[in-house]
DNA sequence: GAATATTGCGTAGCGTGCTACACTTTTTGG
DNA sequence: CCAAAAAGTGTAGCACGCTACGCAATATTC
């Protein structure tokens, strides 16, 4: 019997991008954009690049490209480090701080929808479900570097 | 409380998706061509890109993109329809044919893999609850055409 | 202290998804 | 029958994932 888990993760996967872009368009944002720039905002220390690869579980170059979109766009600033010249520091600007409510309300009425009607009950499931998954596929991506080390 | 729906659903997405790509790089496929060469290899009439479409719920550029990629590499090849000259037929080629079996089990094997370890009734559970959420978010995209008709 | 390894970041190049536009062919309405 | 709508493709341009490479700064090791 076929469940087409695949296709309906993919899909599921889509429309939340989509909702979350939809709703988050008028700020001139991406869903992507906006997830980052809510951890930015949330930050009480200005983090560098590879904090946000940490929190999202993303490559650098992934987290670069959306760094460099929000730069240009002026939601972000980036300050080199004194004591390490290697790190960016990065600073939210004013238009950045402006809608970080706003962004902060799009996430978590994006996360209720996702489980609307769902019951308590559910939504543990379906969070636990997700997270078996996940780990029967072999976790995310930046786990692989640890699990090199067990050779 | 959190449950970071979405962050999950990203990450589980993107392990289906690196899992299936390892296990077809041999063949020279991504996860995405060989899910449109098994759709392609297991129909009896040669379909249309606008079937590859609605079955992947997917855009036609997206489609159009992914089958000149499997035409440069010989899987597939396009023949204008006799009859309706603005389609181009699908024809599956050897080397489409030849490794339409392998793909198949690994298709079948990920799907196995993602709900390892879970009982028959947390296997409807999930995919009953995958559907619930796609639905609270609007469903599909191609869905949204048949919606826009209720005005 | 100098050679080496690690860390943080940049860039090139690619696949896959999208929107928006244009074009040809078919179908449909008056 | 002919104009208009719809259907099937094509292309341009973008966001966002990735791998693979390289470079500079820091840490580590001998």
């Amino acid at each position: 019997m076929l469940h087409h888990y695949g296709k309906r993760v993919r899909i599921l996967h889509w429309c939340i991008d989509q909702i979350m872009s939809n709703a988050l368009s008028q700020m001139d944002l991406t869903a992507s954009q906006s997830r980052v720039m809510g951890y930015l905002a949330y930050r009480k220390e200005p983090p560098c690049a590879r904090d946000v690869e940490e929190e999202f579980q993303l490559t650098h170059p992934t987290v670069s490209g959306i760094l460099s979109r929000l730069e240009k766009k002026d939601f972000i600033e980036f300050r080199p480090d004194e004591q390490d010249k290697r790190c960016k520091r990065i600073y939210v600007l004013p238009k950045g701080r402006q809608c970080a409510q706003r962004m902060h309300q799009v996430i978590l009425s994006n996360e209720e929808q996702i489980v609307r009607g769902f019951t308590e009950e559910e939504k543990l499931q379906f969070a636990g479900l997700l997270e078996r998954a996940i780990l029967n596929m072999g976790g995310s991506p930046c786990q692989k570097h640890k699990e090199e080390d067990n050779k």
